[in-house]
This record gives structure tokens, C-alpha cells and sequence, in this order.
DNA sequence: GCCGTGACTACAT
DNA sequence: GATGTAGCCACGG
């Protein structure tokens, strides 16, 4: 298991409604410090239809894509869809940071 | 094995 | 806020 796998593995443990940082997802997959890794995790996904990076953003609540690109506003409206505020262009992380249990994290991964 | 790259981050102006 | 700067690290060439 690669250490792109694992990332994309836990992007797709993120809940419907909720969002988590690019620093939060390379912590849970066992990489401290690997923020920039998880971008080209993602891109570099085998099957993108099935992984929900809209649900990836900055550490600011922020999407990291040019504002009124297209993928910006794709990953604006799929977490709209999903029930999730923005506003200002920027989420309110105390209120839909994804906070995983140990359960979770545990059953899912394999390191 | 070295080097450039990036959908980042934290900290300082 | 809006920049600037300096770390960061896995991956591909």
C-alpha cells in the first residue's frame, strides 16, 4: 500500500456534509507534514468518480483553486449540495471539520 | 540518487 | 486581510 493509496483511502472516509484540510488528511494517513503530497494524491486517483476531493480543502476553509475556476466551482457546489455553508468563499471549519473516531480510523487503514 | 514540483502550512510583516 | 518566506515531503523524470 502506497503512501498516494492510503491518502486517497482515507479522502474517501470523509462523511457527506463534512470537510478536512490537506494537513489533517496526510496526518491521518500517517504522513505529518505531507499537506502538498495529498494534492497529487488526489489528482493522480485511479477512479475520481468514486473519490469526493471537494470534500479536501485548506487549513483556512478555503479552496485552493482559483477562484471562478472551473474545478472551483464544481467543488463549491457539490459541498453546497452536501449542506455545507461557505461563506465568503471560505467554510466555517469548527463547524464541518470532520472530527473521526479511532474506530474508524483503526478498522479503515492499514498500516 | 539528485532535482523540480505542488489543489499546503505556519509564522511574520 | 493581504503578501512574503521558509519549511515540508512523496513522486516522477
Amino acid at each position: 500500500m502506497t503512501s498516494n493509496e492510503r491518502i486517497q483511502l482515507v479522502t474517501r472516509l470523509i462523511p457527506a456534509g463534512c470537510v478536512a484540510s490537506y494537513g489533517q488528511i496526510a496526518d491521518l494517513a500517517g504522513l505529518p507534514n505531507a499537506a502538498r503530497q495529498v494534492s497529487k494524491a488526489l489528482k493522480a486517483d485511479k477512479d475520481p468518480e468514486t473519490l469526493p476531493w471537494h470534500r479536501v480543502i485548506n487549513a483556512q476553509g478555503r479552496i485552493s483553486f482559483p477562484k471562478d475556476s472551473a474545478p472551483y466551482r464544481l467543488q463549491m457546489e457539490r459541498l453546497r449540495v452536501e449542506g455545507v455553508i461557505i461563506n465568503n468563499g471560505k467554510v466555517d471549519l469548527r463547524q464541518f471539520r470532520w472530527q473521526p473516531d479511532m474506530a474508524t480510523l483503526t478498522l479503515s487503514i492499514p498500516f
